[in-house]
DNA sequence: TGCCGCCATGTGAACGTTAACACTGTCCGG
DNA sequence: CCGGACAGTGTTAACGTTCACATGGCGGCA
């Protein structure tokens, strides 16, 4: 007795109850209660019942690190994200954690402070040691992507926004189209072409938007302006948006994103240019503000939580071998609010 | 032979290399494998070195579900966050990410839906599923935070912006100091009193700013409008905008946030005052948007990103049993940007 | 010289679960 | 009325670690 005392006190955490308890309690094996757990059949309802109150009683809690060792599956898929503090990542966790949950997963998240190669290895392997059964990365930039090219296969991996090009299976928007939707609205307004603040050289999805908007101009003959590279803050948009505004030419403007948009918004309240009466611009996201903007900025919407979910479905749909590779491009829509306007 | 092969074949999920296998590489038993991999003393450099050769050589990964089994220890805390897609829970996400990283712990999220007890304790259990080591709640509402106080103890929990009051260990932001903050600064710039659009009712953040900003008032011995309500978005900052846009006695706002402030702005320009020669306009948060607004909105700052970390920092102490209890208050600082000014 | 103690390693038993198989009855068809 | 199928349950052995000891060798000190 005094013994069992020690022992429980020197292991400073205290031992919760396992189902050899549980079974003891309800007079069965622990392997009845292992059925009941896992809802095999041939139980009597009575027995689980009893198993069931048993449980309850001890509060019962199956062990997942046994259950893991035994099975070899961790029921959990990794995130690697990377600043997830921006309004498009931190929903997409959002709606992968979700859809992981629903499809009975766990959800372990690994956040990269930078995407180059070395840290996107760091983090794959960081999710590799919890052995997860399959990552999401939200890597949206070519150090990142090739990153995932070199892991090693083995493991499921699909990657998120990481361009239409990449070697890896992947869930994104159609940036091309999403970004003729924008560049074809202002040019069918009547402006006579569209500029374009772009986002930074190295992502993916900010070369698909502005591919989308140069073949737009392109194909409908208008002339195609140089582009201006942000690097998708509203600061950078600011400076854009500065220099567009001196130039009185310049009476549409297509942004790489919505933030953007709104340091270009702030340009041009500044020096005077109207919205949307002398400049119209477009945004892309559609982010939360975006209608209470002023003026209310029309913008591509992606639905950012159904791509998480969708990479889930595309994740598990390869880890139980069903494509070896995949792609699943979602279709963007134009959001038509104040910002733009027929060209006068 | 065949046998190998076919055993090999039934079990869906390939075998990868243990700690036997190294051992059996290396010449040794699993136990300097063991001492090897948890850096113990008391093994030749030498032995040391053969090991680590053998596990480069088989890529050898630890299973941590096996380890956590006997250790008891997950090396695993959790998450519990309501809307991360919001600017400040992401930004708390990450800064806990990123310190119980660097404190050697994997971070394992569960978001929730509601903040109703019964989705709030669902989420606990999940985790304590996981067998988190403990967890950090961002359930800034009163129903989460009660759940929260029913957890059965025996676990590490912290919550994050739940309110002096809660009865739970807790790190937050001083809301009072910082809607005086706002406040204070509003009537040192000579307006005869100060209008609150609050956030919703039965979030402890919404009524300590409340109460910050009444207090303050009081003190100063101005008139003390009613309250206004909104719910923390855009769209309700710009409804109750409108209303206060009408009445002309209206000469400062204090907003419960950034983007209800957001909201006010739109709703003041559109009625045709000016912000800020007719009207001051105060936010709370300091998102990253704020000085790219119309104009460069006043604002006081919290740091999501620390409050993550400290959160951390609480819920390792109080992990290894530290102190049983503990409060941590970041202080917020104002940020004056170009939406206050005079009164005229 | 002999014993003690420490360094370097090995051995065996947990940890809590699932998988595989063994064991009872009961019911049904021949 | 007997054999076999099947429902319901129990028994034993993994899974890959760490922990608590046990073991052997070697050096130092009395």
């Amino acid at each position: 007795m005094t013994d069992g005392v020690r022992r429980s006190q020197q292991r400073h955490i205290p031992r919760s109850p396992g189902m050899m308890d549980v079974a003891k309690l309800a007079g069965v094996s622990h392997q009845t209660v292992s059925r009941v757990i896992n809802d095999h059949a041939n139980v009597r309802p009575q027995t689980r019942e009893r198993v069931m109150e048993a449980m309850r009683e001890l509060d019962y809690q199956p062990n997942s690190a046994a259950r893991a060792l035994v099975t070899r599956r961790s029921r959990t898929i990794g995130i690697i994200t990377f600043d997830s503090t921006l309004f498009g990542p931190a929903s997409m966790v959002y709606g992968i954690e979700q859809a992981a949950r629903a499809a009975g997963y766990f959800v372990s998240i690994a956040s990269v402070r930078s995407l180059s190669r070395r840290s996107v290895l760091d983090a794959v392997n960081q999710l590799r040691g919890q052995s997860v059964e399959g990552i999401v990365a939200l890597v949206p930039k070519d150090s990142g992507v090739a990153a995932l090219a070199s892991v090693p296969p083995g493991i499921a991996l699909v990657g998120v926004g990481v361009g239409g090009a990449a070697d890896v299976p992947m869930v994104g928007v159609n940036n091309t189209a999403g970004a003729s939707l924008a560049t074809r609205h202002l040019l069918d307004l009547g402006h006579s072409t569209v500029y374009h603040v772009s986002g930074p050289a190295g992502w993916p999805e900010a070369r698909e938007r502005r591919a989308g908007w140069r073949d737009t101009i392109v194909a409908a003959g208008a002339s195609l302006p140089d582009v201006l590279a942000g690097d998708w803050s509203a600061q950078s948009g600011y400076q854009n948006g500065q220099l567009l505004a001196r130039d009185k030419q310049v009476t549409a403007i297509f942004c790489g994103n919505d933030q953007m948009a709104l340091g270009v918004l702030r340009a041009m309240y500044d020096v005077g240019r109207r919205v949307p009466d002398d400049v119209s611009v477009v945004g892309f996201d559609d982010i939360p503000e975006a209608p209470y903007l002023i003026p209310p900025l029309t913008t591509v919407r992606q639905d950012f939580t159904e791509l998480g979910r969708r990479s889930i479905d595309l994740l598990l749909g390869i880890a139980t071998g069903a494509r070896p590779h995949g792609q699943i491009q979602l279709t963007p829509q134009l959001k038509v609010r104040t910002s733009s306007a027929r060209s006068s």
